[in-house]
DNA sequence: GCCAACGTTGGC
DNA sequence: GCCAACGTTGGC
C-alpha cells in the first residue's frame, strides 16, 4: 500500500463533499498536468490519500481518503461542454486519467500548512516548497505518521 | 490583489 | 529544438 496526497480547493471538492457522500466514492477528474497524471496512474486500489485544501482561508490537510478505483480515462476530456475538454486527446489512447476516491476520515481539525512547514519530514517536499503547483504527489511513511500524530 | 514559479504554446 | 510570451496555480 502506498501513500499519496491530492490538492483541491474546498469549494470545488473538499472534505465536506466527501462527508456528504459517506462511503460513496467521488470521481477525481480534471487533472491536466502530466506529472500529476503519472502519479494518478501509479495508484492502486486501497492506497491511502491525504486531502489537502488549497486556495482557501485555512490551508492544510483535512482528512484521509482511499483509492477505490484505479486509473481510467477522465470522461471530461471528451466532453466539449466541460472546461476540462481536450480536443487533442486521442479516443483510442486517452491522454488524461481519473481515479475514484472515498472518505476514510475527516480530521477533527485541519493540519495547517504552517504546521507542515515546521516538520522535518516535509522539508524539501513539493507540498511546502514555495511556488510548487503539483496537485498529486506521493507521501512518505514519515510524513503520513507525522500528520496523523497531530490528530490522534 | 499581488506576484513567484512553473507549464505550455508557438514563432523562428 | 530553443526560448520568449503567456496563462495558471496558489501562497501570501
Amino acid at each position: 500500500m502506498a501513500y499519496w496526497l491530492v490538492k483541491s480547493e474546498p469549494e470545488e471538492c473538499g472534505i465536506e463533499d466527501f462527508v456528504k457522500k459517506g462511503r460513496e466514492p467521488i470521481c477525481w477528474d480534471g487533472i491536466r498536468n502530466y506529472q500529476a497524471r503519472n502519479f494518478l496512474r501509479a495508484m492502486s486500489v486501497g492506497d491511502a490519500v491525504f486531502l489537502y485544501h488549497s486556495s482557501c482561508r485555512v490551508i492544510g490537510i483535512a482528512g484521509t481518503l482511499e483509492v477505490t478505483r484505479k486509473a481510467y480515462p477522465d470522461p471530461l476530456q471528451f466532453d466539449s461542454e466541460s472546461r476540462y475538454f481536450d480536443p487533442a486527446s486521442p479516443h483510442d489512447e486517452p491522454r488524461w486519467t481519473a481515479i475514484d476516491l472515498r472518505l476514510v476520515r475527516s480530521f477533527p481539525r485541519i493540519v495547517e500548512r504552517s504546521e507542515l512547514q515546521l516538520m522535518h519530514s516535509f522539508s524539501n517536499s513539493a507540498l511546502t516548497r514555495r511556488g510548487s503547483r503539483l496537485s498529486v504527489m506521493p507521501v512518505t511513511e514519515d510524513q503520513w505518521r507525522d500528520v496523523l500524530s497531530l490528530v490522534g
